[in-house]
DNA sequence: GTGGTCTAGACCACT
DNA sequence: GTGGTCTAGACCACG
C-alpha cells in the first residue's frame, strides 16, 4: 500500500498535503489509471486524521479530475485529464517558478543549485 | 514608482501577494538596499485595500529580515541577511521544486518546457 | 484555567503585555509543551479586548517559535527551540541587565537589593 | 566630552536610547551632578538626529528629575532625586529581572550566566 | 509626514 | 468549534 507522510506542523493543511501527495504519486507513476485508492475510513484511521478531512481531499481531487469515484465501489485514479488553456498552464508554471527562484535568490542560492534542483524533482515525475 | 498588481480573488491573502512581489524586486534589482518603500496610507491608497493589509505584509517581511521599519521616516529595503542553514535551504527549494515538478506533470508539461520557464525566472533573479 | 492581567494604561501595548505573561507561564512551567492555549475569542472576551489583539499576540509568539497554531484546531505550546547565536544571547541579556541595574540605580537602590530581587525571579524560572 | 552611541536601526526609539544613555552615565559617573550636557544643536549635528529628538530627550530626563535646565545657561546633571515610593521601586525593578529571567530561560541560559551578566553590570554603575 | 496599536465587526478556511 | 484575513476608522508615538 501507498505511504503518505503527513505532518500537522507544518502549516499547510492537511487536506493539501494529501492531495499533493496523491497527486504526487499519480505523476510519478506509483499510482497507475485505474487503480483504486484507500477508503476515507481506511485512510483517517491510518493517518490519524478527521475522516472530514479525507473527504475535503478526495473531493477537490475529483474536482481536479484526478480521481473519480464510483458509487458504492471506491475512488479509482483517472487518466489525468486536464481542461486548462495553454496559457493557464504557462501562468501556473511561471508563479510556482518565480517563487522558487526569487526564493533561492533572498536566500543566496546560486544558479546552478538551482537548476540541480529542479533537475532531480522533474526526473521523478516527468518523462 | 514600483508597480503593484493584486488579484483579491486569486483565493492568494493580498498581503502575501504584496510580499511576494516586493521580495521579487528586491532579488531582481529593481529594489535596491536603502530605498525607501511607499508608505502604508500610500499604498494602501494605490492598490485600494485597508491600510492595515500593508501594515501585515511590511511586518511580515520586516520579520524575514527583508525590509527594517524606521518610526517616523518610513520603510526601507535592507541588505538581506540570512540566517538559514545550508540544510534548510535545500529543504524549502526542494519543496518548491517538487510542487513545480508536479504540477508540470499533472498538466501534462514537458521537461524542456519547464526547464525553459525554470531558466527564464532565474535569469530575472540570480546572476 | 491560567490567569492575564492586563493594563492597558500601563503604556505597554496589550499584545505585549500578553506575550510577555504566556512566555512567562511557558518559562515558569505553568505552560508545559502540547498545552492548548486559551481560543482567541474565549480570551478575547475574558480580557475585554478585541480578538485581533489577541491574534496579534499569538501570531508575534509563534514567529518566536513559543508556539505554534493548527488551523481548526487551536494554538499550542511548543517545546521551545531556540536558534540564537551565543553571543547574540549574551548582548540581549547584557542590554536587559544593564537595562534593570540603571533604574536600580537612578532609584537609589542597593546592589544587596537588586541582587536579591534579580535571585528571587531567576528561581521561578530557571534551574 | 561624553561619547553616545545611536543605532537607528534598533528599535528602541532614538530618543529612549539618548535617555538610557545619559541615565547611565549619571549612575556610573561619568556624569557628576552640576555637570552640563552637550547643548541641543551641538549634539543633534553630533550625532546626525532631529533636534526636536534631543529637545524630546532632554524635556522626558528633566520631568524625571535627572537633568535641569537652567535658562540661558543650559542642561545640567541634577544630585538624583526621586519621589518613587518604595513598593513602586520595587514593582519597575521586579518587572524589569522577571523580563531578564524570562527572555534567559527562553534562550536556554543558565542560573549562573544570568548572575554572572546582572554582576557585571551592576558593578559599573552600583556600589 | 511617518509607522504602531486597537476596536468593531464581517467573512473565509480548516478540522 | 478553531484560527486567518480583511475592512473602516480612531488614536498614539516618532522624527
Amino acid at each position: 500500500m501507498l505511504h503518505f507522510q503527513i505532518d500537522p506542523h507544518s502549516g499547510i493543511p492537511v487536506y493539501r498535503q494529501l492531495m499533493d501527495q496523491i497527486k504526487y504519486y499519480a505523476a510519478s507513476g506509483a499510482l497507475q489509471p485505474g487503480n483504486q485508492l484507500p477508503s476515507i475510513r481506511e485512510l483517517a484511521k491510518a493517518l490519524s486524521v478527521n475522516p472530514t478531512t479525507i473527504v475535503k481531499a478526495y473531493s477537490e481531487l475529483e474536482h481536479e479530475g484526478v480521481i473519480v469515484s464510483k458509487h458504492g465501489k471506491g475512488m479509482f485514479v483517472t487518466g489525468q485529464a486536464n481542461d486548462m488553456t495553454d496559457t493557464a498552464i504557462h501562468d501556473v508554471l511561471h508563479r510556482l517558478a518565480r517563487q522558487l527562484a526569487v526564493e533561492a535568490a533572498q536566500m543566496g542560492a546560486t544558479r546552478e543549485q538551482v537548476k540541480t534542483i529542479v533537475e532531480e524533482e522533474i526526473n521523478q515525475v516527468l518523462k
